[in-house]
RNA sequence: UGCGAGGUAGAGCAGAGGUAGCUCGUCGGGCUCAUAACCCGAAGGUCAGAGGUUCGAAUCCUCUCCUCGCUACCA
């Protein structure tokens, strides 16, 4: 521990197309925060750096598919993660993005300087290019049928019919994802790392240096290293993000992967002009937290760029997670099969505590876990409620009723074995906590916190202090074993607060709410020790730190899950369900900018009947419509084709946006827009409750 | 296909040659300060399967099966 004088810690930055999801905090940021809110309870000097990956092809094409730019996308989605994290408790130093200014700068001199200095070699390839939208394809982007099984959606990298590796040159009828064009080869040249320079390096500061690492980190990279490493492209042809710092490189970005962990450096820059105290001195401690899908880009490529620039200390641990299933299943972006971290703290305001105990507690260390709401719930129920909430809320209880609500003194004449057993009990739960929590045991450091309050429990009933105060005429001998008693489930409490801390901030500060105890309590000195609320001070009421959990909350959760799998059914049968390619099920509802009363009053809405409706030519979704207003009639085209027959919804009344600008569409001016509330995918109209005349306003 | 990680009680995990353990659930009992919460006790396992090494194997070796990841242009 001594060699170390300060902690940059950071956490993989979710890539910015999505929404986070409880996967991704069980598996990087809630144990990343634990450690970091650990450190800082021990007065460490640790920086704690996240950010959103925003570079990268899918989100091009994403934002192709959408007819929107990248940017809006991004931006989109960093303030909903970044919301959610805030949320959550995450607490990070930063949480910066990739597409801002200092990174691109950052990111192009890192770039140059291994350029400077030779570190790069150049390489001209084939690539295939789609002609129609004038970009080159990832394998992933061309589509065709396999030559193996004859689906025919196979991807340019795999099947996932039959989950065959495939190269885009298997492909029988090969088509661009993009614009189903024929995709064509193109020449195109690249600037190479030659990883192979650096095995020699790798196996001695990794796999002689790190043995210490997490088995499925050692194993994996060991993997890699032992089957011999390649040259690997720095850059892509794209024109969405960090442009190659070069002349003659129009059309060429850095290789996301190149340029997202510079990100953990761009970002420290932006929180701190220290920024190099923490990269650049070797007694700090550089701590990546990821998933198991980065470990090669983190243990491997990024360390050797680093080694390659020179001048970086390297990360000391990449204690890496597997994956957390869903109920049964593998989360799914795609197929919407995920709890959304915001969505979480919609349905569960105020219990971010209960996630982040539950995510930890079945956090995926060692091998792919399950996460299930029943689980959760009794997860919650049994050890928040039963166990930890109820001793807090019983020591209240019995404080206020025993000891006339304040914090009895210890009468020393009367301390037996039970009393004397609770500080060395508490010095050896902190000695437990904290080497766990420093070997990224997470899990089992939280289940020797839990067992504090069990310890407390169980001492509380074996004293039973509301038998001795049953015998009135023993009153005088039996207050000083009450008080005793009391005194110490008091403390017990008090250190609760401070091992809960890491893990469950929220709760921590309600404890010390409870004890009137200012924060700073929560140091991690102050473990292990009796002296933490004083003698004589009077306490607040008691309250519970948590509460059960309704079935019917649960069944919701689980019913809204299954939900989604029926949405998905239907695609399914017939034509092989084109997951990934889909655009994502969920459209995460990002409150728009608050508006003023005027605004809104610019709005002229008026209810109207469709008198008439009938198809576009030649568009699949467009109706037009004729709708009387009362004063006027006003012809209407509506993308609803797809929802409604023309014929069965004359007659209806809906509301119509009456002073939008005109617009043609196929040649037809539109007089207005109809609003329609859309649900998973269901178009329904916005009306009034009741019939109301034509042309009747709507504020 | 190859490589890596994992497979231990109904669930989640620990144990890495010497009597299979912890938390939750289940069952039985106790208690009443506490939200049927708390405390005590019990049941529940051919340690994925097969073979081998050993006085002795969950643990070491070989093979097989299952899950997940990586397999270098998904990020």
């Amino acid at each position: 521990m001594a060699k170390f004088n300060r902690y940059l810690i950071t956490a993989a930055l979710p890539y910015a197309n999505g929404p986070v999801h409880i996967g991704h905090l069980a598996g990087c940021y809630i144990p990343a925060d634990i450690y970091v809110r650990y450190l800082r309870a021990k007065k460490a000097d640790v920086k704690f750096i996240g950010g959103t990956d925003e570079h990268g092809v899918p989100i091009t094409i994403r934002a192709m598919k959408e007819n929107t730019t990248p940017q809006a996308i991004v931006d989109k989605y960093y303030k909903i993660i970044n919301d959610s994290f805030e949320a959550m408790g995450i607490s990070f130093d930063i949480f910066s993005r990739t597409s801002r200014e200092i990174h691109h700068k950052t990111s192009a001199d890192f770039f140059l300087k291994m350029y400077n200095d030779g570190l790069f070699e150049t390489r001209e390839s084939e690539q295939y290019f789609d002609e129609v939208k004038q970009v080159f394809l990832a394998d992933r982007y061309i589509i065709g049928t396999c030559p193996n099984c004859g689906n025919e959606r196979a991807y340019g990298d795999q099947c996932e019919v039959c989950g065959r590796t495939l190269s885009p040159e298997e492909l029988i009828n090969p088509r661009s994802a993009l614009s189903d064009a024929v995709p064509v080869k193109r020449k195109t040249t690249h600037w190479y790392m030659p990883l192979q320079n650096y095995e020699p390096w790798l196996k001695e500061w990794l796999l002689d240096g790190h043995k210490e690492w997490k088995n499925n980190v050692y194993g994996q990279c060991k993997s890699w290293i032992d089957s011999g490493l390649q040259s690997r492209a720095m850059t892509r042809d794209s024109n969405w993000g960090i442009k190659v710092p070069l002349p003659d490189a129009e059309g060429k970005v850095l290789y996301v992967w190149f340029d997202a962990p510079i990100g953990y450096i761009s970002a420290t820059k932006e929180l701190t002009p220290n920024w190099a105290d923490y990269w650049c001195k070797e007694d700090t401690k550089l701590v990546h937290f990821i998933g198991k899908d980065n470990i090669v880009f983190h243990c491997i490529i990024f360390p050797s760029m680093l080694k390659a620039h020179g001048g970086f200390v390297l990360p000391d641990n990449v204690p890496a997670n597997e994956f957390l299933n869903l109920e049964g299943e593998k989360i799914s972006t795609s197929r919407n099969w995920a709890v959304w971290v915001d969505e979480y703290l919609q349905d569960f305001p105020d219990q971010q505590d209960v996630l982040r105990y539950v995510l930890c507690s079945t956090a995926p260390e060692t091998k792919d876990n399950d996460f299930t709401w029943k689980d959760f719930q009794d997860r919650n129920d049994n050890e928040l409620v039963g166990n930890l909430s109820n001793f807090v809320y019983r020591t209240m209880v019995l404080m206020h009723k025993l000891c006339g609500g304040k914090v009895p003194p210890i009468h020393a004449d009367v301390k037996d074995d039970k009393d004397d057993a609770v500080l060395p009990m508490l010095q050896a739960a902190k000695q437990k906590i904290e080497d766990a929590l420093e070997n990224y045991r997470f899990r089992e450091a939280l289940q020797e916190m839990m067992n504090v309050s069990r310890e407390g429990n169980r001492y509380l009933q074996e004293k039973q202090p509301w038998i001795l105060a049953k015998t009135p005429e023993l009153q005088a001998q039996n207050q000083a074993v009450i008080d005793n008693c009391l005194h110490m489930c008091l403390q017990i409490t008090a250190n609760l607060a401070i091992f809960a801390n890491p893990f469950m901030p929220f709760t921590a500060k309600k404890i010390c709410h409870l004890l009137k105890v200012v924060d700073r309590m929560l140091e991690w000195e102050n473990a292990g020790t009796l002296n933490l609320v004083k003698v004589g001070y009077s306490l607040r009421a008691p309250e519970m730190l948590f509460t059960k959990i309704e079935d019917e909350k649960i069944k919701a959760q689980v019913d809204k899950l299954q939900a989604t799998k029926a949405a998905a059914a239907p695609a399914a049968n017939g034509t092989p369900a084109p997951a990934k390619d889909a655009a994502p099920a969920k459209e995460a509802v990002a409150p728009k900018a608050e508006i003023q009363y005027d605004d809104f009053a610019k709005l002229d809405l008026r209810v109207g009947t469709i008198i008439q409706a009938e198809k576009v030519e030649k568009a699949d979704k467009l109706l037009k419509l004729l709708v009387d207003i009362g004063t006027e009639k006003r012809t209407v085209v509506s993308g609803i084709a797809m929802h409604f027959k023309p014929e069965e919804i004359v007659g209806k009344q809906v509301t119509l946006v009456a002073n939008l600008a005109p617009r043609k569409m196929r040649g037809i001016e539109s007089q207005g827009m109809i609003l329609m509330a859309e649900d998973n995918g269901k178009l329904v109209f916005v009306n009034p409750a009741e019939v109301v005349a034509p042309g009747s306003g709507v504020s």
